[in-house]
DNA sequence: TTGTAGGCGTTATCAT
DNA sequence: ATGATAACGCCTACAA
């Protein structure tokens, strides 16, 4: 068209205050150029800093992410996932709030729109899963803390997230194989757990060592409760952490963790579900290998 | 209808697989049955708390909450916005980013559809504003602290979160129009600020006393920093935080707070929403009466 | 270049 | 109680 015409149209909107609607354009266009996010709970550090870092990686992209908490309920998870439908989102990223029951959500999803599974991994469905290398993580780890101290001459202790995730089966699974000798023991990816931990490992007469974590909320878990004994990090533990979220490059010490590549993984996700048939696609799980972030908590050694 | 037909027509939509599609509907019906939350920054715990909690107050209702993070910059919440608005939403609720620039945003959406702005206040506009009445937040935590020790017998700190923001000076100015011999120094609403102002403190050679701070994110940093100097809370300084975001009850020791009350703010937030015009919709300024939650920084006297 | 017609899936209305 | 029709606002296609 002329570059005259164009602009008359365009000041004619403006003047007339026009403004689009997506609903009217999504149903002829079939497409709502949106994907849904749905997140267990929105008041834990580590998913509320995922799904901050998840709608930053599409920010640059025309389509939008709308977010819904499940606030760890299956039932919300699933009416948040038919709701999406309904609203006919192009693509479906889903975090599941459970590890078994959120099956049903997780299908249904998928039946109608290109669906992945986020961080954490539902078995029995072939629904793609995008996650974080675990076990190499824990590699990264291993190597950081045996670079400073021969792991002959230190404590380890290892804090667990619980079996009852794929996360947290890989983690505890990948660091013990490492270093069976672990003082080891499990619980659940809170900040709770954390004090909880590092309570035992206190009352077993433990003043110092390596406190490896499963997750940065239990590490936070962890220094708070052995700042209240009057315990300091670095000096009497070397503590390190796992997922990087927001807070922790903030607490003091700041932590030692392992990053999850979420730019990386956004891309991906944005990929496969656009080009659900793509090679990418098809790919039934997809872990990333994440970085090793040196902060205070475990300097490195001079 | 008969019942029979009912039946019969519900079940043939099951075995078909029938789904609403939401989008023609709301076509229709000129309406969508969703509202629109615009929050500044998922990372920031006091945002996602509130996110999280705005959400579960409308999840009894219909009408589904869609989430939508502005990530602390000004064009990406007008994006959220003009989204939000070209997608029909029903209704706005936008915590701003910005004290100031965040005044377009919020004007354009109040234009298209019913909005509140929520926690934060915004000068210069007409739009409802649902927040915490401040003052009477800091009546009580003096007349909490004042109940403890007599308030000639103990050094009060007061830690401030700035002075751009409505809720920084109101909380400011409540408590220091209390208490006008308050120890006081001004700062912004983060954890890192907490940390500073703590090591301020104790620069200044105070070994005890009482520290009240304008929010919890400010608290956390004075206790871990406090901590990091082997201090105890409540036993040598007593603490009080403001807002009770989701980790105040777990952090070590669990912090006394003002809580502010969320659900019924919501409830209020929806009948705005919904009729604009009623007596209710038509108030400039709503004020909430918050709580105090007295828990293990600052105990109960015996 | 400009104009017009049709249809996306739903629901309100009017007629049978 | 059931059926037919139009319209919500947009985009595509085809015609003029």
């Amino acid at each position: 068209m002329s570059e005259e015409l164009r602009d008359r149209v365009l000041s004619s909107a403006a003047v007339l205050g026009y403004q689009v609607n997506l609903v009217a354009r999504a149903l002829r266009k079939e497409k709502t150029s949106s994907f849904g996010l749905v997140i267990p709970d929105l008041e834990n550090p580590f998913f509320s800093s995922l799904a901050q870092q998840v709608s930053r990686g599409f920010s640059e992209s025309e389509v939008d992410v709308m977010i819904a908490s499940a606030d760890n309920d299956i039932s919300q998870e699933l009416r948040a996932v038919r709701s999406f439908l309904g609203r006919q989102v192009d693509g479906l990223i889903v975090i599941p709030s459970d590890e078994t029951r959120s099956l049903e959500a997780l299908e249904i999803a998928s039946q109608h729109v290109p669906t992945v599974q986020f961080d954490r991994f539902v078995p029995g469905t072939s629904i793609p899963f995008i996650g974080v290398d675990n076990h190499f993580g824990m590699q990264l780890v291993h190597d950081h803390i045996a670079q400073q101290v021969p792991m002959s001459h230190q404590q380890v202790f290892f804090v667990g997230g619980g079996s009852s995730s794929s996360s947290g089966r890989e983690r505890t699974a990948g660091f013990l194989a490492l270093h069976p000798e672990t003082n080891f023991r499990d619980g659940s990816f809170s900040f709770a757990w954390g004090q909880e931990a590092a309570r035992g490992i206190l009352s077993e007469g433990n003043l110092r060592g390596t406190i490896v974590c499963a997750a940065d909320v239990i590490a936070l878990g962890v220094i708070s409760r052995l700042a209240a004994d009057g315990l300091k990090v670095p000096h009497d533990f070397r503590l390190i952490g796992f997922d990087d979220v927001g807070v922790s490059h903030l607490v003091h010490p700041a932590l030692t963790t392992v990053r999850q590549p979420i730019f990386e993984m956004t891309a991906v996700i944005q990929e496969m579900l656009y080009n659900p048939d793509s090679k990418m696609g098809t790919q039934f799980r997809l872990m990333f290998r994440p970085d090793l972030i040196v902060r205070q908590s475990s300097p490195h050694s001079h």
